[in-house]
DNA sequence: CGATGCCTTGAATGAAATCAAGGCAGGTGG
DNA sequence: CCACCTGCCTTGATTTCATTCAAGGCATCG
């Protein structure tokens, strides 16, 4: 199955990593560097709706993502689905399947991806070699509970107003940290409102009049499929949430 | 103030660690065993209700669980507050105050409790000295971070019943696998009404008519400060829920 | 014997789901 | 070029589910 999809060899080599040159990634040594490179299969794209992985699937990769947004879910039998969280460039993809047998959620496309590919085998050798990168790996996991933790917090306990500021504002600042530096440009989060009332646990219905007041109080602008963030500071306060200091990150 | 709280010196040696002879941990090998038990510093008790970490607090130290339940939460400003995940023997307690400045969560004791207290500063050494472990350190992320997806899933999607049936089988199926084998005796989850409530996202009230209905299936028993699974095979189907395959599971 | 902690129940209120339409832009095919 | 989809957002009316309010019961403990 993951050969029918789009696989190609590595075109942007480690070297000249994109992220590398954000000033959010912490820096390779060279032998690491070397190491990643040569770890590195191949990149696979994946188109918007495109699934990447699907829950009970075995799945012999691990992936970086390198570019665009996708989003982890789970689904009830009946259909409901549960958005957990979503990928931005820099998030590994895939390590559960080294833990548990299977995947225990699906992956999607939000945007156009590029995703670097792994060898899982290889991940062993990884931590016998280069602990520092075992370390990242660590850092990634626990750095990606403490967001789930806060999505629990957030559906568990905050009003649905409270619970979509959350949302866009902690968007929002993830893209920010990761999006290529642009001149005052402003950003735009790539969902629908069935993304977000997904993520939130709310009906379609509800979650567009929750958005609609969000707007209506200058907070937001909502496009066609985007949410435009306008007064991220009036988010912050609503959802009386502010992001957690954070140093350099890393990223395999 | 960890030092207000009754550290003593390692009372139980890790050679004779009564969670190692459990056949759901995974063995240690020699030079792994050794590294662990020189690792430890001493132990924490904990009484029911105590605080072991509070969010934003700085912690020099790693914990494990070695007996006992407790569990971790988030408040908001005004006090509502959300459990994360129960903390059972085996578990890891404080991993993101390695990674994190400051823990992002608080920890409490549920009943009595029993930890094994790591210095923290010692972690880079077993990820230099032993990949197998830091590996391990690995897996129990993973699998913290499945568990929370399962809980996302549950507040997000599920109706209250269901939300109820999955959370106190999940706690049965997590309970079974870490308690010393008793014969045939039945499992207490160890929780009032209040912490279901603030597992579920619920009110105190609407948790107890929820209780209330799952109890006149015959399902469960509720007793003083605690609940006893009589039907784990009608609650799994109640929840739409069966835990995930597990092999050995690691722990430090 | 009065407190306190935990569970229980009924009644009133409120928030969110569901039901039911409709609008509007973009794309497609006749 | 127009007719007709389709996908996404919007709005009002009704119903369902959960919260809040209010009280009481019943053990345990000092």
């Amino acid at each position: 199955m993951a050969s029918s999809r789009p696989i190609i060899p590595p075109r942007i080599p480690c070297v000249r990593c994109p992220l590398r040159r954000l000033d959010t990634f912490r820096d390779f040594s060279p032998p690491e560097l070397d190491f990643i490179a040569d770890f590195k299969l191949g990149e696979l794209i994946a188109d918007p709706g495109m699934s990447i992985m699907g829950e009970g699937e075995r799945h012999p990769q691990l992936y970086t993502v390198l570019a665009g947004w996708g989003f982890r879910y789970k689904i009830l039998e009946d259909g409901r689905r549960q958005i957990l969280n979503y990928l931005l460039p820099g998030d590994m993809v895939g390590l559960q399947g080294n833990i548990m047998l299977e995947m225990q959620h699906s992956v999607e496309a939000l945007t156009r991806m590029t995703l670097c590919m792994f060898e899982r085998e290889r991940l062993i050798e990884l931590y016998q070699r280069h602990p520092s990168l075992a370390y990242d790996i660590t850092w990634l996991a626990a750095r990606e509970e403490s967001m789930l933790d806060e999505h629990l917090l957030s559906i568990g306990r905050r009003s649905a107003a409270e619970r979509a500021a959350y949302l866009l504002v902690f968007l929002h600042s993830r893209a920010k940290s990761t999006a290529p530096v642009q001149a005052g440009q402003s950003i735009t989060l790539p969902l629908t409102q069935q993304h977000v009332a997904d993520t939130l646990g709310l009906s379609l219905v509800h979650t567009n009049k929750t958005l609609r007041k969000l707007a209506d109080q200058g907070l937001i602008r909502w496009l066609d499929r985007g949410c435009e963030v306008i007064n991220a500071e009036g988010l912050h306060q609503v959802a009386e949430w502010w992001p957690p200091a954070e140093s350099k990150r890393p990223f395999i």
